[in-house]
Order: structure tokens, then C-alpha cells, then sequence
DNA sequence: TACTAAGCGAGACGGTACGTCGCGTCTTCTT
DNA sequence: AAGAAGACGCGACGTACCGTCTCGCTTAGTA
């Protein structure tokens, strides 16, 4: 795994052998990912978020995002992973009340960047399994909380028995997707739309 | 309307008045969508789907692609809309027949092409609202099908009197989105999916 | 040979067959030419001498130069060509004069611009047998003329039966390539030097 | 004067105070001229002759290169006086032999790297004054020698009372200049060029 | 023995230019 | 007119060096 991706992984895996030469300044890294949000915060097309464009907007030299990242897409995947921020850590008090906050978290008003970054990588993403591979090393670990919900849900007998766990999955997260990257039906601006939906699918999926 | 959108359209727009000069070549039309097919199939990146590349492929000059699409964009929404082929009708019968039908014609094999082309256009729909509207004007139609269909079944009582029915079409079409486009949850290749789909939430939409 | 070297050889090489598409704009030919003169002449350093720079100048894209010519070298080349303009032609009275015109037409007043193309193009001429053999097919016919007149003195008489043509030559065009390109011996600027140097090779040389 | 030019300049320069820290390492200077001319000698282009390069061929950090020399000319400009190795001195018995010896002595086989580095420097030379100067500085000793040598024959009455002794050094060193750099006329390798130049230059100069 | 000061290999940094590719437009000749 | 061909201005791509700047380490002279 030559770029980032995550941090952490990175740091944990060198031996405590420090890097020879002159160590990477890590504000570039901050300063390129802000001016991938500034400049898609600033109305353009995502087309126009160009590397030189990045590279202009951080003060920095389009080697040093080059060093860091083997292409535009890498980049944007790792954007992405910056913007999802933390895993989200579900209560457990109530399935509904752990799929509302879940669902909630992936519509705030952070993904309408996400929605047009996304949209930047499809194209690459549909032909390169790499990139795909990647992209969902970012994407999957929140998937799996929201399984584990839904599989807890069933033990407690707050789900049905033979829930297939998969497809609530995709009734839950697909929408949401089709909003924040298609832009479709602009109930999406509606505050109780993560409850709305949350209740129509456990309202099927309940015991 | 610049562009063609549907073949339909443009014929019966001009009144008998033969055009003066050389008339369109009709065959120049099938060619450059094939080739966008063809290029799509053959395995290589979307964002290879170059103008110059589709020309080539098509034989035919970059100069008759622009007489018949503003851009690349539009092109590639006509392409999908031949993609879509004619607007299904649903029978009547049941509503879950009905949605099963419609589900399973947005899940054909014609469709892993359709995620392509779509992933090609998001970039820039992104920012577009002319190209989004484009490209809902071609696929609106078909979410307005099942509207009726969700609509019909309420009044028949098939379904809930209350029902919901911008988050249920949203609650079919997001997660066929997110497999054909996303390329999300491998289950998209069993034959029972849009089986699965529709009694999922229909178990949660019925009266 | 891709690129043009001359434009008297290109056009004289096709069979009148047109070539298909939109021709080359000539006017281009010579903005890029013009261009390059302009800024060796405004002062710049010859390392300065970039194709971006050129293409800005000439108001023209990258592109436009390189389907003209395959690299910066082969620009300049063609470069010279155009500044050491036709071959000049000896009147043939007497071998003195006729030298004496052939050497100050390698020391005009366009020879200061001639002197830094020629070292633009020197470090890559040390490597590439084939640039040098493109640079000499526009040297090679100025230096033949001169030893045409060498050997027609022979031949009269005014100069030594067993003269050395090639040394001869050298020592005619060596001074003047480094008072040229090196910028050796201020006595460059002295208007009398081409004829003291025919002279002075003419004493050694005559019967 | 910043950088070296000659290593004994510097020495002589210092006053027995010894400099605090670490002392350079002599050997790093040596290393790197040599990975200048070994990087010249494998055959590969002039244009690639760059620090970086050299830096990895002599396993010698960038800053150690910039430490000694302000510039990659200026490092070219010392390769140069290191290859032509100290002056030559004339031996005073007769002019014929003295000027063989100098002009041999600029045509042995170290003079095939002399002339890439020298073509390596001339764009830069073409504009830059005080790159110019520098390497008269190097160059010059040697053609000053030359002029004594030439006096020495007009006092002795070998030479013409009234030669011009710059035309002379011109007539001499420029054929050798043209040979080497520019790789004019194969007669250069004729063992007998030098002899053959300095009798066809003096047959002319002679009393 | 410890401190100070510089040299050193390594390599990151902001830049500039390279040569390529695709865009959407244009200009030619042919159909 | 439409068509194939392809040149045009433009601008982004990803690469290579430039000359400068840290890093941690080494190697002296001085305290």
C-alpha cells in the first residue's frame, strides 16, 4: 500500500525505525485535504477539481501531493476518509434508536462534499477493482457497524428471526446513497427523514 | 432542446419541411452509441470514454458527434436512455408483481454498462442542475411508473393508507442504485434479489 | 523524418495528393519561428528559451509546435535554418572575394541570435548522432559551397595544387564559430575581420 | 569569489585558522568531478548530466554538490579545469614545436568529454556574463600562452614583424574549438592534425 | 568528558518545464 | 448541408530537476 489511506496504519507499521532524510510535514497533508473541501465547498464542478488546482489552493507543490498520493482518485478516496471522520459507536439501547443515529450520520451536512467527491471517483472506481478494493476499505467498517446492529437486533429478538441482514443493509444505506450522490428526491432536506426511514424499514423487519 | 434525448422527440418536432443539404446519416447515430457500448465493454476505464475514442471506434468524425450532442455529457445520457429501452407497463394485476417487474428491468445484465456510463456523468452532474435535469427527464419517467403502482395499490388498499410514497420508491430505487452504480453487496447477482426486495418492503408497506 | 527541417523538402516530397483534414495553419510556422527570435532577443537566458514560453509568445498551443516538431531541438534547428536563409552564391571573380563574402555572411548582425540557438542545442548534439545529423544537413551545404570555391581555386591556379581543402575549411569557419557561439576575441565586432582572416589563411594557401 | 574554480585558490586563501566543525571531506570533491565524467562517458545525453545524477553517482547528498558550487555551471566549469590539468609550458626552441605541443594538447582523448561538458555550459554562457568570465578565467591561461609564444616568434623573427597574434590564436584554437564541440570535419582524428593546422597557420605567419 | 559547530546522506519542499492527451471548435475537401 | 479528417487554443496530466530546507548522524576542535 504505497499512499496513505489511513493514517494509523502507516504509523503502526514501521519498526520505530525512523525514515532517513528530511520527514514529510504533515500540515501539507492537512493543507492539500482542506483544499480539496475548499474548493469543492466553492460551487465548481468536480471535474475542475483539478491536482493543479489543489496544489494552488494549499500552497503546495504538485510534487508534494504526488509523493503522497499516486493519483487524483487515491486522494479523493483518502478526502473521504477524512470527512466520515470517526467510526460511529452505536448506544445499544434500541435498534431503532442505534439505526437512527447511524443513518443520521451518514446525511450531515458534511456529505454533500461527500456526495460530489464520490461522484469525482465513480468513473475510475467502476473499472479499477484497486481503486474499488481501497475505496471500500474506507466505506466497509461503518457498513459492519450498522450489521452488527441489525445481527444484535435479531438476538434480542427486537428484529425477525430470518432478517436478511444484507439486504436491510442496502434498504438502509442505499437511499441514503441515491440522495447524498444522486441528488434524488429532495426530501433529503428533511430533518425527520433518517427516522422516516429507519421506521418503514424496521416496520418489515420487526418481530 | 439542443440535444436529441430520445430519437422520438426530434422527428416529430419538424413539421414535413424537408431540411436543405445532405440529410443526417441515421446510421451515424446506432454507430457512435454502439461504440460507446463497445468501449465500455471492453474492459477499460470510464474516464477512457473519450469523445475521441467513441469517434474512432464509430469511424466517424468528432464533428458529427457534436452536430448531435452538445457535449459528452449528453451523449451519455442518450445512451442510457437506450439503454433503459421503452418505458415498461406495469400489468395490473398485483401491486407486487407489478414492482417485482419493474425492479428486475432496472437489474438486467444491460445494466452493469448502465452503472459505467452513470459513473461517467456523476462528476459533472454533480454540478450541472441543466445536466441533472437531462438526465431525469430520462429517468423520471420510469420512478414515476412505480409511483403510480405504489399509488394504484393504495387506492386498492393493497397498500397502507399512509404510506409514504417518495421514501418507498426511494426505498426500491436506492438500493438498485447503489449495486448497479456502487457495485455494492455481491448479492446483486441473485436471481431472487428483486424478489427479496419488493417483499421486504412491502412487508413494511402493506396495509 | 517527421519534422519539417525545411519547408522546401516537405512540400516537394508529397504527390500532390492533398492531405486529408484542415491543414496546417503556415502562419503558425512562422509566429513560432518569430517567437523564438523574439525572446533570445529580449535578453533572456538561453535555458529560458522554454516551449511554453514560445507557445505563449506566438499566441499559439503547446500542441501546435510539437505536431510541427518532435522536441525543443528539433525547433531550433529548423530555427537556424530559417535565420542562415538561402545559400549564398560566390560570384566567382577571384577566390578572395568570394571568401570574403562567404565568411561575412556567417558574421552579420543575425549571427548574435544564431550563436545562442546553436548553444541551446549543443548539449543534446553532444549525445544525439541524430540531431547532429539533422543540425548538419542545414550546416553541411553552406560549408560544401565554400570548399567549392577552395577547389575551383585549385583549379585556376590562385591557390596551392596540394592544399588541404578540409583544413582549409576549418580554419576558415572554426574563428568564426567561436567568436560565434563562444564569444571569443572581442575583435569579432571589427568590420575588417572577415577580411583579414581570408587573408591570412589566403597567404598560407595561395600558389 | 564564492566557489572553488581551482582547489589551490582556495587553499592559499585561508589563513592557517583553522575553520570550526567538521572539516570537508576532500575525497567528496574528487568523487564528484569523477561521477561528472564518468556520467558523460556512459554514453548518455548531455541534457541528463544533472545534479541529481551526479549527487546518486558519487553517493553524495545534493547539499554537498550546493556546499561547493553555487551552481551546476559553476561545478561544469571546475570539471573543465580539472580535465585540462595543469598549464603546459612551452619549451622555447623553436615556434613550430612549441604551438604543435599546445595544439596537441587540446585534441588528446580527455578532449571528447571537454567538448559535452563545454556544449553542457554554452546555453547558460550565452547569457550569463559572469559564467562567461569564469570560464574565460579557466580557458584564458591557456591561450595566453599561446600569445607568448607567438610574441616570442615575431622578437625572434620566426614570425612576421607585423602579425596580428590575435587572428593567429583564433586561426589556432578555433578549428581545435569546432573539432571538439562541435565535431566538425572527421579529420579529427588524424595524428597529424595538429602539425598539419600549425604549418598551414604558420606558412602564412612565417617571416 | 562534554559542548559546539559544521559536514554529511537522505530526501521533502515550492517551483518550472517537459511532452501527452482530451476537450469542444474550426477549416479543409468530398459526398 | 453532412461527413471524415484532422488542426487549433486550451488546460490538466504525471514526471523530472532545480536549488533550498530540514532531519538524524558523524567528526572534528574547544572547554
Amino acid at each position: 500500500m504505497e499512499h496513505m489511506t489511513t493514517v494509523s496504519v502507516q504509523e503502526s507499521a514501521d519498526q520505530d525505525r525512523k525514515a532517513p532524510g528530511r520527514p514529510r510535514n504533515a500540515q501539507a497533508d492537512l493543507d492539500i485535504i482542506q483544499a480539496v473541501f475548499d474548493l469543492l465547498g466553492s460551487g465548481l464542478s468536480a471535474t475542475a477539481l483539478s491536482i493543479e488546482a489543489v496544489a494552488a489552493k494549499a500552497g503546495v507543490g504538485k510534487a508534494t501531493i504526488y509523493r503522497r498520493w499516486p493519483n487524483k482518485e487515491a486522494l479523493l478516496v483518502d478526502a473521504i476518509a477524512t470527512m466520515k471522520g470517526p467510526l460511529p459507536k452505536p448506544v445499544g439501547e434500541s435498534v431503532r434508536d442505534d439505526l437512527v443515529m447511524l443513518v443520521s450520520a451518514m446525511r450531515n451536512k458534511r456529505m454533500e462534499r461527500y456526495g460530489k467527491v464520490t461522484a469525482c471517483l465513480l468513473p475510475e472506481m467502476a473499472k479499477s477493482p484497486e481503486l474499488r478494493r481501497i475505496h471500500q476499505s474506507v466505506v466497509e467498517p461503518r457498513r459492519e457497524v450498522t450489521r452488527g446492529v441489525l445481527r444484535r437486533g435479531i438476538e434480542t429478538g427486537e428484529l425477525r428471526a430470518d432478517l436478511d441482514v444484507e439486504l436491510t443493509l442496502l434498504m438502509l444505506s442505499g437511499p441514503i446513497f441515491a440522495q447524498n450522490v444522486m441528488q434524488w428526491s429532495p426530501l433529503a432536506t428533511d430533518e425527520n427523514f433518517a427516522e422516516a426511514l429507519v421506521d418503514a424499514v424496521l416496520r418489515g423487519a420487526a418481530a
